[in-house]
DNA sequence: AATTACATCAAAAATAATTCAAATTATAAA
DNA sequence: TTTATAATTTGAATTATTTTTGATGTAATT
């Protein structure tokens, strides 16, 4: 999946670069503009999911790009940044459609949850736990795996297991990592039933001749793709 | 057109009373609880368009009940009111699926704005309540479920339980969340009468071979659409 | 070759869900 | 308040699903 597009404006160039980092270190890919007018021109250009804008900017501000930004784009989240702390100016900011205001100083990790809380509510964005797997896609929250259309429904223990396997794809996880995590106890007999169980996986995946679980002898298994 | 309900939970009698003032004096309807338990119990009794939380309250803790609720409505907006401006706690709620988040002490403009801000976006003007599975319609207000003209009149239980199912419909819901919202308390007994609900839900929507309520076993049930 | 680890199928056991009917409890009408 | 009626809970039998276990065979390691 692509990553999340973040329109950043931001004039300080110590704050901005600072900020893109930051964002960028989170996962999402950030466009960083140092007045308005650029910020604006780069909301054309190219296609975003968030924007963050300063207030106080040079030759255009904050409010006059949201603005206009809102002209082509009534869905877009916006997040206002301020050092001004006026009442008057964050109801401005909330008329033309803002999403979300930050008074300065603010920590990086509450404006980014604040960008998370918006583009989950917005978005759906959820916490997606979809693994794909070559041609598999595997969806632990409803347990379904999937290849061309096909839908496959996995049990409890089943959709545990391979949810192990995908998140380490390509690596090793050991029997006794396994047995923790899913049985929560390691004995003899919870792993003669994950050998059942893995042998039902292999028969699910094997669908696909590039995916497969292989076992490494003596230490555990590996979900890889060829 | 119906009031948006507000659900407010803030213990404090004087900060809740001026409050529920201020909202009910802006147009919207107000519900005051007073603890976190008590909020809870005013959710699942009754239908809101926005619920706002102090963190802070006896009983039942802000975040635990935001927890709650988004068991059994992932959407519907809430706001956080907390007198602590600890950065964990501003995160703790964003986590759990917060909109906002507002630090005491704010101006009741400002949380009115906020309010505006999220519903404006999630365009929660609610439909009435008014849910369309399919070719059944269901009116929870009236506990109406028809099905092209037939008309079948539902009792309490069987509503709340198909408004929780009709909320979510393709999701699957927890047999957890639906005792704890519907019976208030997830015990042996209540689950063996959801089960019973379950069939009488299923037998009213029998008539319809396209909507079907599928059990998740061991995890819940989901309302869905073929 | 002997030992230990893994693979597989099928059966048994455990757990969970479905349903009907009866009993209890709540609610409205007389 | 009593009675009738409706709503909800409980009981119990049935059915379905998931998980474990047993039997038996194959592969890897020493």
């Amino acid at each position: 999946m692509e990553p999340t597009k973040i329109l950043l404006a931001e004039d300080d160039p110590n704050l901005g670069m600072l900020l893109s980092k930051f964002i960028r270190a989170k996962g999402y890919a950030c466009t960083l503009s140092v007045d308005g007018e650029e910020a604006y021109k780069a909301f054309t250009k190219d296609t975003f999911d968030f924007v963050i804008l300063d207030v106080m900017m040079p030759k255009k501000d904050g409010f006059a790009v949201a603005k206009d930004i809102r002209g082509i784009d009534k869905e877009i989240p916006i997040l206002f940044l301020t050092a001004k702390s006026m009442k008057e100016d964050k109801l401005k900011g909330f008329e033309i459609g803002a999403d979300d205001y930050l008074t300065k100083p603010f920590s990086m990790d509450e404006l980014m949850a604040r960008v998370n809380a918006i583009l989950k509510r917005t978005n759906k964005q959820e916490e997606n736990h979809l693994y794909s797997v070559n041609n598999y896609l595997f969806d632990f929250n409803t347990r379904i795996l999937s290849f061309q259309g096909n839908e496959q429904k996995l049990t409890t223990k089943e959709s545990e297991l391979l949810k192990i396997l995908c998140k380490n794809i390509g690596k090793e996880v050991s029997r006794n990592d396994l047995l923790k995590a899913v049985w929560g106890d390691d004995n003899y007999f919870n792993g003669r039933s994950m050998d059942v169980y893995i042998t039902k996986l292999r028969k699910y995946l094997n669908q696909d001749d590039k995916v497969e679980i292989v076992n490494i002898h003596g230490k555990g298994f590996k979900l890889m793709v060829k």
